[in-house]
DNA sequence: CGTAGTCTTGAGTATCCTCAACGAGGGTGG
DNA sequence: CCACCCTCGTTGAGGATACTCAAGACTACG
């Protein structure tokens, strides 16, 4: 019997550096073993949107692309696993437990997507900023729940959330000065009060 | 051997009607069969927000949803077919293709969730509004490819956009006066100049 | 024909973006 | 070890965009 493992390829990037080339997202599964990585377009005029961030530990669907879809490391020393979709369909195709497992996977995949959307759909940029702090929060769960470090720069963050960079900085510093959260050093925070942070959130 | 079809509970609804109750949705995959449903989150403060619009021949996968999420039909004698989640996964185990079929459509659900992303993420409200014609013009594949009929008010929209009414309105306006479209009683709408809302959208 | 819901338009205001400057931190080379 | 450069992050001022409040037109339906 076959194993998942035995299809993975392992590979390691250092920051900024491409995990996948525009347009080629729907070939591959990719599991982010350690670092993290950003999905985005670079449009013709320059502009970028970051669709989605890949945390440790996330799995990412090999979603049709019809816009140039690439994927970058966001910190050096980025593991990636990753799974030719053929493979994958074909081991799920012999293996019912797989397919379960595969199914399973895409579903979470959507559900961050989810996420994301409610995240862009809230009116200020005041909810975006908490709403994306107590998400990050949950995600990278590492030990205390409120101890979160940002893996992104502000930029990748701003573009992220559909703000200018300074509109994120204004946004963090505004919740520093009510309490709310503490900066140490720009990547570093820590959520003093959830419930003001929930509460801006709806 | 089993079939999709005999899984299948049809249904139909009446405009606003309940197709899925709050914090249901992952019980169930449905299929449109015929007409139009919106799906969203009501939050205690009675705004609401619009994550998905599914149209005739979507599929909408059994998403984990964490925020009440409710689904409901847009347009009168709206027709749903309902697969349980359970029986889904049990015939996908059994029969390989099916499994395929199941993956295909849970990507299907995922892509059509990126463009979303997407469309949240643009700067300008005319962009989304432009956007937003233009998906619409693709997936509501009626004959004529430049002839839409938009089976949703200007609330769902606004809703679905992260707009106000006000704005959804204004930039159809500014739109048909610019020459771009043409409004026929509000829901009918047809695209005279593609590129140049194409070239709206970059 | 009246009513309720939908759609559009207008005026004023709040929010966010753009442009600009400055400060902090990390690497490199002298 | 320090000067320099580069990227990243913060703050300020001014202007553009979208929202809120308000009122009027259109549509569908009883």
């Amino acid at each position: 019997m076959k194993d998942l493992r035995t299809l993975a390829t392992i590979s390691r990037r250092r920051r900024g550096q491409e995990i996948a080339a525009p347009g080629t997202g729907d070939e591959c599964w990719h599991h982010i073993i350690f670092g993290a990585a950003r999905r985005y377009i670079a449009w013709p005029d320059g502009q970028r949107r970051i669709i989605d961030f890949l945390l440790q530990g996330d799995f990412l669907a090999p979603i049709r692309d019809h816009y140039g879809i690439a994927i970058e490391a966001v910190v050096d020393g980025t593991i990636i696993a990753s799974y030719s979709r053929q493979q994958v369909d074909h081991l799920a195709e012999s293996d019912p437990h797989i397919g379960g497992k595969i199914r399973e996977a895409t579903l979470a995949a959507a559900a961050r997507l989810e996420r994301q959307i409610l995240l862009l759909g809230r009116p200020t940029a005041l909810e975006k900023v908490g709403s994306f702090l107590l998400d990050m929060a949950d995600r990278s769960s590492i030990g205390h729940p409120d101890k979160i470090i940002l893996p992104m720069s502000r930029y990748d963050i701003a573009d992220y959330l559909a703000l200018s960079v300074e509109t994120v900085s204004r946004s963090l510093t505004i919740l520093k000065r009510r309490g709310v959260i503490t900066l140490i050093g720009g990547r570093r925070v820590s959520i003093l009060d959830r419930n003001a942070l929930d509460h801006y959130v709806h």
